[in-house]
RNA sequence: CGGGGCGUAGCGCAGACUGGUAGCGCGUUUGGUUCGGGACCAAAAGGUCAAGGGUUCAAAUCCCUUCGCCCCGACCA
């Protein structure tokens, strides 16, 4: 490819909406454009870019048998109601009406059409397993698209949908993806930890998710420093270690605090740590009034409450609700006295000598002491886990926490939507079971980002000779004939090595043409000048160790070659 | 949707408080010189100052409304 030839606008200075550096990179590199938030226009390098990923995708899909499929993105709204996921994705969809007034949706996924499918023409064990999978846009009505690709409201997923006779196979077909996955993301250059996540709108049973470390990443996860263990924020435990019991000491003591509402005005006003404060949350759980006992210093996690509560519906209760049940004002709850079942944090057993709210205005309670002085209804883990928190799988490990981006999830879904579709087949002796099903999806778009998120350094990208848009950036410096006709001979040499490289033919000073190529990349950068050329030598260096050497032109595609390897 | 910020040339920004000529750098076009880390000289093009309304002799500037974009929170690949 002749750069004068396509369209790679580089940038010079930061555009005012880059907020993070692969964001920053694509847009100065002339990857991708925005046209409107959260949707944007792949250009000609960034293309390229995005094909690769998704070859390496298609090739670890077909390797562990799963069959390309594409479906529609324009799906009737009548398969959404079958699901039930109307009503629960509704914040999600984009819907649009054709022209006799009837509503569609635009997919946000495909459960409901691969089901739909396969209860058709799926209906005995001899047709199953099988899994397919499809690479193909997305629709997603994103509450808030951020960074680029990062959360687009049109991007492309790579989904897989499994369908088995039994759990047995369920689990072989799990394990089958989440191999390919794994592959997928080695092969990619990316650094993923793969963490125990939460199903959320998607249901079943249980499922990973493969988080490209990085600390712009959305998700926080914790690793134990020990064993295996690791989990996304949301979900992850920590184990349960008896307090160090100290004596109750003095009975609970009324101070004004006046105007001291936060933990952080509190901790001030009473010069004590927050660590030595709690937290009461007041949360309305399926309509009542309830709540979460925290240490000051800890974040409450709500799917953890929600789970320990047992409710479907839970909310942060309003100032009124919380000014009827406590008699005071917001930032002045606490649990003495208070009437409403309360639900502790179990890293708060035994705790002694804690100020909490005092249920009146401008005052709080100091010397409290917890089984004493307020009964919870039970220790529960409500509180979000965090570094130096003691592992709940082993008992020597301690807790780290990272920052991740959520580059695929796996599910086991069981038989939420083939119950719904009525996806049924006729076993060995004739008998009707439900098939089993798993979901498997990865962002392709969003792990094109994810690589450069990790791969780049103060000039570019540094990309992975395995998706980078051109193996070799050729740089022939002076523009007369004679270096561009060995620029030629080389493009030539590398295409016939299998390589593919960018020629920058441009009419630019070699300044320009140095600085773009970093910006682009590309994993090797092969320099046309006067001072090889003199020796019948040119320049190849590697653009992430910025080693280089003089090499005979001769040799210069094998030594490439041998770079990539 | 709640909170915060921003919309001025293709990009990055100044001008606004204190109303009166739309400016700077980069990029673009043409000609010339230059050619191993974002060159130099000369000339030129490019703007209904996001949109609509109001105040005023006069609005990029003051007021109101709308739209768009970005960031922080609840959702997700």
């Amino acid at each position: 490819m002749r750069w004068s030839q396509t369209l790679i606008p580089t940038l010079r200075e930061t555009p005012q909406d880059a907020e993070i550096a692969s964001h920053t990179w694509m847009l100065r590199a002339g990857l991708i454009r925005k046209l409107a938030a959260g949707l944007y226009t792949f250009l000609p390098v960034g293309l390229r870019a995005l094909r690769n990923v998704e070859q390496i995708i298609r090739q670890e899909m077909d390797r562990a048998g799963a069959l390309e499929v594409l479906m529609p993105a324009l799906q009737p709204r009548e398969i959404w109601e079958t699901s039930g996921r109307l009503q629960t994705m509704r914040q999600v969809m984009f819907k649009v009406r054709d022209r006799q007034d009837r509503e569609l949706v635009l997919g946000p996924t495909h459960e409901e059409v691969i089901t739909e499918l396969v209860a058709r023409e799926i209906h005995s064990h001899r047709q199953l397993p099988r899994t397919f999978y499809q690479i193909q846009t997305k629709f997603r009505d994103e509450i808030r698209p951020r960074f680029g690709l990062m959360r687009a409201r049109e991007f492309i997923m790579k989904d897989a949908y499994s369908f088995d006779p039994d759990e047995e196979s369920l689990e072989q077909s799990y394990r089958a993806m989440y191999d390919a996955y794994t592959r997928i993301f080695d092969r990619c250059g990316l650094r993923v930890k793969i963490v125990e996540a939460d199903t959320g709108a998607m249901g079943g049973n249980s499922s990973h998710e493969f988080m490209a470390i990085a600390d712009a990443g959305e998700d926080g996860l914790v690793e134990c420093d020990a064993c295996s263990y690791a989990a996304n924020l949301e979900r992850a435990e920590r184990a349960r270690r008896p307090a160090t019991v100290s004596s109750p000491g003095s009975s609970p003591t009324l101070v004004a605090t006046p105007g001291a509402r936060t933990i952080e005005e509190v901790s001030a006003f009473l010069h004590l740590p927050p660590s030595r404060l709690i937290k009461t949350l007041v949360y309305l759980a399926d309509g009542k009034p309830v709540a979460a006992l925290v240490a000051g210093d800890r974040d409450l996690n709500e799917v953890k409450f929600a789970r320990a509560l047992g409710c479907t519906e839970l909310g942060m209760a309003d100032p009124e609700t919380i000014r009827h049940v406590s008699g005071a004002p917001v930032g002045f709850t606490g649990p003495v006295g208070l009437s409403i079942p309360l639900y502790a944090d179990h890293g708060l057993e035994g705790a002694s000598e804690m100020a909490v709210g005092a249920n009146q205005p401008d005052g709080h309670l100091i010397h409290v002491a917890l089984p004493r002085d307020a009964k919870p209804v039970g220790w529960f883990d409500l509180a979000n886990a965090r570094t130096g928190d003691p592992c709940p799988r082993c008992p020597k490990g301690t807790l780290r926490e990272m920052r991740g981006i959520e580059v695929g999830h796996v599910f086991k879904l069981g038989v939420k939507y083939s119950e719904a579709f009525q996806a049924i087949f006729l076993d060995a002796h004739g008998r009707k079971n439900t098939i089993r099903m798993g979901c498997y999806g990865i962002g392709v778009t969003r792990t094109l980002q994810a690589i450069i998120e990790q791969c780049h350094d103060e000039e570019g990208i540094l990309w992975p000779a395995s998706v980078a848009p051109f193996h070799v950036a050729l740089l022939p410096l002076a523009p007369d004939a004679k270096t561009l006709q060995i620029a030629t001979h080389l493009e030539n040499a590398l295409q016939k090595a299998g390589l593919e490289s960018l020629l920058d033919d441009r009419d630019e000073r070699p300044g320009v043409k140095f600085k773009d190529a970093d910006l682009l990349g590309c994993p090797v950068r092969i320099v046309i000048g006067e001072r090889g050329l003199a020796a019948g030598k040119v320049e190849i260096r590697r653009r992430n160790s910025r080693e280089s050497q003089m090499v005979p032109i001769e040799e210069a595609a094998a030594r490439v070659e041998a770079f990539l390897s």
